[in-house]
DNA sequence: GTCTATAGATCGATAGAC
DNA sequence: GTCTATCGATCTATAGAC
């Protein structure tokens, strides 16, 4: 687990701002959504975010990512049962994206050319996330070359998932395909492990 | 092919206000952007289009929506030769969204709430194609069960891949994805067949 | 139909009272 | 550190000349 620092005022705002740039996207979400969804006057706001908006999602692009760390990297990171931490790991993200209702922040930021700002940031979350699943999978004896295809599918067809169920507004999609996915990570584990 | 009305000033103007959506979004792209886009001034792009820009996404979708159903729906819902078809979509897709480079505006739109307005056309879009992609899978034998767990889990992986390919700035991700996602529908319809 | 000019609203960001 | 008031810029949309 990562250091955690001390909560400042800061810091608590961040889950009611991650939830207004993922609701409206990073140009959809205006100060006065930003504003109302914190509880904070757009003053408090820029006392915290003296940066603005592009402070504001950086602040909670590294708070996504130190939750990802502590609750999903480093776990496949650190592994000694590889089949468990998979199940978990599906376990966690399902639970996290509330089964494709709630968007990836990061997945949509790279979409559209107002997310370059943030082009590293988007970059190494899905690179350590596949690295990370990658190496679980490598110590589940799987070849090195297919344990990064089988991450890549699997990290890939997560965001696909998300996409899906929010169009379909059809919750079980994602489910299902979240499901196959697992399934075809514990049987590559089961075959070569 | 459906059928094609005739060309009006208004038509030719929504490959561009569709690239304009694509790059910036539907809240990012400003008229101004769309003006640039189109070569229009703001006054024709009324002209044309007197609903503002929800028109003009409406339009571009309509768009989006015949080209797909004329390149990719209609080809797997009259399908003589499912490995053929499967190949020549997976061939039409790469080309159409650029291996990953080019978002999927519909898929976008779905994915915050300022899509909410075209939140039909965004349904039907993908019910269609992964019914579809499904009937095709049934002609080649496949069960329809397993035809419509296919069907979703590709074109929910297609999804997947451009957002992943975006995010690493990776066409080569994309192509990987995309070619095992294809393999997987030829070899259910090698069993089956 | 095309454009420019501009209205009216809202944007991000700042200033200053408390 | 909180808020309200407000700035200048930019937004969508409209009006009207040509």
């Amino acid at each position: 687990m990562s250091t955690k620092r001390a909560l400042t005022d800061r810091e608590s705002a961040l889950p009611a701002l991650a939830e207004a740039f993922r609701e409206h996207g990073f140009e959809g979400a205006t100060l006065a959504a930003l504003s109302k969804a914190t509880g904070l006057g757009k003053g408090s706001l820029y006392n915290f975010f003296p940066g603005g908006k592009d402070e504001m999602m950086k602040a909670v692009l590294e708070n996504i990512d130190g939750w990802f760390a502590d609750a999903i990297f480093s776990p496949l990171e650190n592994v000694s049962d590889p089949a468990a931490a998979v199940t978990a790991m599906f376990d966690d993200v399902t639970a996290y994206f509330r089964s494709g209702r709630r968007v990836c922040v990061v997945g949509c930021l790279g979409l559209n050319s107002s997310g370059e700002t943030f082009a590293v940031e988007v970059k190494d979350y899905f690179a350590r996330w596949i690295s990370a699943l990658a190496h679980c999978l490598e110590v589940a004896k799987v070849p090195p070359a297919m344990a990064m295809d089988l991450a890549e599918e699997a990290i890939s067809g997560i965001q696909g998932a998300i996409v899906l169920a929010r169009a379909l507004s059809d919750d079980t999609s994602f489910q299902r395909i979240v499901h196959r996915l697992q399934s075809t990570l514990l049987d590559a584990i089961g075959r070569c492990g």
